[in-house]
Formats: C-alpha cells, sequence, structure tokens
DNA sequence: AATCCACACAACCGCCTTGTT
DNA sequence: CAACAAGGCGGTTGTGTGGAT
C-alpha cells in the first residue's frame, strides 16, 4: 500500500516544504474562480503540485483574507488560558472563539509560550498546579493589560469590540465556578466535566462565558497584588521570579519534593 | 565576524470521523 | 452495510531569524 502511495507521489512530482509565492497566487485565484473546498480535485485541477491536504492548510493558515497575523492581545491570551482549561488540546474548537486566529496559530502559541513557562518552573503543563499558577498570576495580569488597554484607548474603538453587559456574578457560571481565580482549582477543573456550551465564531465569547463578570473584585487578593505588577518592567515573562518560586515551592509541597520533569 | 542557541511559526504526518457510493 | 475517499484535527518536525556569546 505504502509502495504504491510512493509510486502515485513521484507520479505526481508532488512538492513539499514552503510554499512559493506563485504557488499561493495559483491558489487564490484557483479559489476565487471556484470556491474552498474538494480539496483534492482542487489540487489536481489547479495545477497545484501539491496534496489537496496541503492546499487545505495553506489556505486556512495563511492564505484566507479574514487570517488576522501579528500577536495576540491579551484578550486573546486570556480566551486561550481560560478555554483550553476547559477543553485541554482542542485547538479548532478554541481557534472558534478567536475570530482570524487559527487552530495552528493558538497551537503554537500554547506549545511556544505557555509550555515554555511550565519547562522553566519543571512542572508539567497539564498538572493542576501548573493550571492554578496561570489562574493566579498569569491570568489576572492578562486582565491587568485588558483594563489598561481599555482604559488608555477609550476613544479608540476597539478592534475586537465587547459588548457592555450586565455584570454576571452567578455562581453557576461557567467561568466562575470552573476557574476560581485564586482558589485551588484542582478539585474542580477536571476535563471531565467540560462545560457543554455551543461555539460559534458569530458569538462573542466574553459574553458567552460571562468574562465581564472577572473584574478586580473577582480576582484574589494576592492575584491582584501580583497582577498590579510591582516591579515588572516590560510584561517580558509571565510572572516574576518570586511568583514563580512560590509556584515551584507549592509544587515541592504537594510532590513531597519528588517528580519533577526534567 | 562567526558560531551557537532558542524561539516562532509554517508545514507535514498519521489517525480519526464523516460522507458517499 | 462495507469500502473507500475526503476532510478535519492534534502532534510533531523543519526552517528561518534574531540575540547572545
Amino acid at each position: 500500500m505504502s509502495s504504491k502511495k510512493g509510486a502515485k507521489c513521484e507520479e505526481f512530482e508532488l512538492r513539499r516544504g514552503p510554499w512559493t509565492l506563485e504557488e499561493d497566487t495559483m491558489l487564490i485565484h484557483y479559489i476565487a474562480r471556484h470556491g474552498e473546498g474538494r480539496w483534492n480535485l482542487l489540487a489536481r485541477c489547479s495545477g497545484l503540485k501539491r496534496t489537496g491536504k496541503s492546499c487545505r492548510l495553506r489556505w486556512l493558515n495563511y492564505l484566507k483574507p479574514d487570517v488576522k497575523r501579528g500577536n495576540l492581545s491579551p484578550e486573546e491570551q486570556f480566551l486561550i488560558l481560560e478555554l483550553h482549561s476547559k477543553w485541554g488540546n482542542r485547538w479548532s474548537r478554541i481557534a472558534q472563539f478567536l475570530p482570524g486566529r487559527t487552530d495552528n496559530e493558538i497551537k503554537n502559541y500554547w506549545r511556544t509560550r505557555v509550555q515554555k513557562q511550565a519547562r522553566q518552573l519543571k512542572i508539567d503543563a497539564n498538572s493542576s498546579i501548573f493550571r492554578d499558577a496561570l489562574r493566579c498570576y498569569w491570568m489576572p495580569r492578562l486582565l491587568d493589560q485588558m483594563s489598561l488597554a481599555d482604559s488608555s484607548s477609550n476613544s479608540n474603538p476597539n478592534p475586537n469590540p465587547i459588548p457592555q453587559q450586565v455584570h454576571n456574578t452567578d455562581s453557576s457560571d461557567p467561568v466562575m465556578s470552573t476557574s476560581c481565580y485564586g482558589q485551588s482549582s484542582s478539585t474542580n477543573c477536571s476535563m471531565d466535566r467540560l462545560p457543554e456550551l455551543a461555539p460559534s465564531p458569530y458569538e462573542d465569547p466574553f459574553l458567552a462565558y460571562g468574562l465581564d463578570a472577572l473584574d478586580s473584585a473577582a480576582v484574589p487578593a494576592v492575584a491582584t497584588d501580583c497582577a498590579a505588577g510591582g516591579g515588572g518592567s516590560d510584561w517580558e515573562g509571565l510572572w516574576s521570579m518570586d511568583e514563580a518560586w512560590h509556584v515551584r515551592k507549592q509544587h515541592e509541597e504537594e510532590c513531597g519534593g519528588g517528580i519533577f520533569l526534567q
């Protein structure tokens, strides 16, 4: 079977690796004429020496007009952390709540930024300790950045406008019940009990999750203190050395000084 | 100036699901 | 209902780039 496959590949001399400008142009023009979908047909008829899969990926992750480029905003980062805590590595599902962002981009963000922090602390990124750390230190900081940006650009319309709404302090709210900022979430952040929310690209995620409820009052003192960021000059790290030490120590206590990742 | 290293991101691979015949 | 093809998804790898040494 695999040899047959290989022979097929050779027969059509399928190209691999980075896409050229010419290939991009061909793909864009073909989709402009015939629309998306039927990727294998597209690959055969467009003149591209690529697999249908490759064409699909290139279009969805890079060429599609509504693909957003550039750094993730604090709002987007916050959403990624929040949704990942609920759904785990369901990147495409998470991406549905970040218009213009692809699952690939979100996955890369998680691996390069978030998991990097876990590695530095020598903690499993999926551990409850690390999740707590995200909630106590990182997410409040993002909230802080969001409010700072908000207050400094009152006259400047937000590119991703978040509709004003009534504050939701209902404890049954998915975010408030599972996120428990600053509290120990090790008991109630289980992936087994993910909220069954119907994701929709048209639904405002902040509205859906009641994220407006996460004002400073909702964040515990320790978290807001950290978020206030005494001493954080530029926002490079996600937490200070003190915070990292605290997380690490907590982890040591919980694991009895044992099981660190290498 | 050269080399090394870490990072970010694009692209590929394999598996699974879904739709069609 | 089975077989097959296509699409979708998550994990992994490859590569270009910028900073550090």
